[in-house]
DNA sequence: GGAACCAGCCTAATACCTCTAGGCAGACGA
DNA sequence: TCGTCTGCCTAGAGGTATTAGGCTGGTTCC
């Protein structure tokens, strides 16, 4: 019988990948053990069960994130560095649509704190940008929380459809909005 | 035999209740039959699939949106209309969490009319906020993607328990984050 | 009052998905 | 060369989605 050398990191990148053709809500045990010519029950070894693959899923998604919003953000600051990040941010999502949707996984820090590694890696990246605008605590929290908001926000509704009603460009609204957002930082709202 | 008294919409009251204690995702024709005390087959002299339910819920959902951003705005202009609706649209999500997760559904506009209504009643809302600040096109569509990402966003990641890991009160976030939508939209940026 | 109809629920059956228990065979260290 | 361990298997239980077809009690109409 030939093996079909199957590991927990190859099961991972291998969903990855079917989540993003299919959609993360299609991604199962069973298409994935289709995928490699293996019985469902092969999957078990490495895998705990399927909550357990979407959370590998959802970390890697949550990795490759931050990895891309650090190369967006090496050399930029200010104005440049937000539209960087956001623009990383938002590329990522339409490339990866699966694995942007397992980033969304409810997550419990307890107990799956790879995934809230990287999560907390992805935060520190997006404070990292507001040095350039000199906001301190708290509201440097509520900028983060906002800019956040916006940019999940957005992509979340394109993907959903929420924007396909009006004519104007997607992609001019979205430049228009990171252009909001820079505003906004710049003149952030006193107490 | 005694009859349940089926129809379409008391399931998908039902349908809703349900998934705003279990969780859409949880959301199943089984476990609405269960609740009724009928088989699983009976559903389907109702809704046509699965997928019919989750959009039947999905449009309910959008009509009540639409409804309290109406009752919210009634009487009020500017920066007041906004943050009423901010607060309308973020009370239902954390009220109706699962009806909330059904609003985001992605629905098909050609088929899924009663839905596509409910969305744009929601939308033509949105625009009425806008007037108070005297936005033209295209930057008022512009500023309409942006607030309701804004919105959304925030609801979305605080659910997903994306603002667990830092003390800042949610709450005092929240009131920030609707404070510098009010700025952006009295500065918005030019082209 | 009875016939015919229909709405509302049922049983039965198929198919897919999740997950556990236990088995076998090839690779690999002793 | 002999275990042993890893990696995949078979078997099977249980949940969900969906269709086909059947029974029954209430309604309608002569």
């Amino acid at each position: 019988m030939i093996r079909a050398g199957l590991t927990a990191e190859r099961l991972t990148l291998a969903a990855a990948e079917l989540a993003d053709e299919v959609g993360f809500e299609n991604l199962t045990v069973s298409a994935l053990a289709r995928r490699f010519g293996v019985k469902d029950a092969s999957l078990y070894s490495h895998i705990r069960n399927a909550r357990d693959l979407r959370v590998r899923v959802a970390t890697l998604a949550l990795t490759e994130l931050a990895d891309r919003a650090a190369a967006a953000l090496a050399g930029r600051a200010g104005r440049d560095a937000l539209a960087a990040f956001a623009d990383a941010y938002r590329d990522y999502a339409k490339q990866h649509p699966g694995r942007y949707a397992a980033a969304q996984l409810e997550l419990d820090p307890e107990t799956e704190t790879a995934a809230a590694d990287a999560a907390r890696r992805h935060a520190a990246l997006t404070r990292a940008i507001l040095r350039g605008y000199r906001l301190v605590e708290p509201d440097q929290t509520d900028a983060v929380r906002m800019l956040h908001s916006t940019f999940h926000g957005y992509v979340c509704l394109e993907r959903a459809g929420g924007f396909r009603h009006h004519p104007r460009a997607v992609d001019d609204s979205w430049a228009r909005t990171v252009d909001a957002v820079d505003t906004v930082l710049r003149n952030w709202p006193a107490q």
